[in-house]
DNA sequence: ATCATTTTTTACCAAATGGTAAACCATTTC
DNA sequence: GAAATGGTTTACCATTTGGTAAAAAATGAT
């Protein structure tokens, strides 16, 4: 909880009392793997924050493929804000990559935020902001090769690889399972 | 400019004397094919929505390698929001990629939107959150084939194909020149 | 420990893509 | 009109990646 708080406060000040309200707003949620933290074709219903796991996004495409879009692990916002937002369908999942806690917001909660707190708008904007921007950046970059998209990969998530399996970080890099099995053979 | 009105109210609604204040603000920008918007180490300067041509966000690899990393048409912001919003220094390019004319705002008159505008935030907000959001979500899918990447650009751009150089649609697409005129011609 | 299940690796060949070089085409400039 | 320039296509071959199948290794359950 306190490296949520500590999260928060990158964004603006807030006092004792503000943060005694965001903690009473908040409730834990444990997922087991596999879990889904939000599903494709269902409005998303919370705003999470990943204290212990990784969550990762992905949806399928017409061929049935499973494609990894993202992976959000320790000390990062989880939820499809958009869709969250706009009470809106969303076309992805959020999916426990492994155990995972998290501290979640119902809408409700994270409504009355901004109705309690003055400046929690301006905190909340630049945390989903940046949020946002991260998500468009970090991504592997697809005039790579697999070789360097997997490289960077390790540089830019060093703490997964042990944690999940191959086959979804493979899904993140637009690799087979296969590919990516070669290349990490290759490269020892 | 009408068009960008009606693009804002979109997001909110603002009365007539809202709508003549904001056009008050805006000034209108013409850039030449080539010409920069805004520049990789410079902290930006203007939020800008494009009324005529297509604006590329661009940025070079450690190889030199130019990588086009998303097109923006008419009737869109473009901005480099994160940077312009905390004065930082951009890590890309918005290059003009046609002649282009821009509606734009300095970074003072887009302040006093926030401070003369009642509920402006929260519509400045939403429209930047959907602009960061769709970056983050129409660009080419890194597991799909060269082929299949160039159907999707067209079904997603109809109207760049013939207005930017084929080059450009490559380092989008992260394919070569040459492959991508080799997929054209088997796409016949 | 054994079996069943899942995950990861390997092998083989076909297909797609990159790199280099040259040709081709359209537009501008003189 | 000729020359120069920038953009696009073609051709060739080397390299990378995908698809299919099977083996090996790791994990979990009984």
């Amino acid at each position: 909880m306190e490296d949520f708080i500590e999260y928060i406060l990158q964004f603006g000040s807030l006092n004792k009392q503000q943060i005694d309200f965001i903690k009473a707003q908040t409730t834990v949620l444990e997922l087991q793997k596999d879990a889904y933290f939000s599903e494709a074709g269902k409005v998303p219903k919370q705003v999470g924050f990943v204290v212990e796991g990784v969550i990762r996004g992905c949806y399928y495409n017409n061929k049935g493929e499973e494609i990894t879009r993202c992976f959000i692990s320790e000390n990062s916002l989880v939820v499809d804000y958009f869709n969250f937002e706009n009470s809106t369908a969303s076309s992805e999942y959020l999916q426990a990559g492994t155990d995972c806690r998290l501290i979640v917001f119902s809408k409700q909660n994270w409504e009355d935020l901004s109705e309690t707190i003055v400046g929690w708008d301006t905190i909340k904007n630049k945390m989903v902001q940046k949020c946002l921007f991260q998500k468009s950046r970090k991504g592997p970059v697809i005039s790579q090769d697999a070789t360097t998209r997997y490289l960077e990969f390790m540089a830019n998530y060093p703490s997964l690889i042990n944690r999940i399996p191959l086959a979804y970080i493979a899904s993140y890099l637009g690799v087979t399972q296969q590919s990516l099995s070669r290349i990490r053979k290759n490269i020892r």
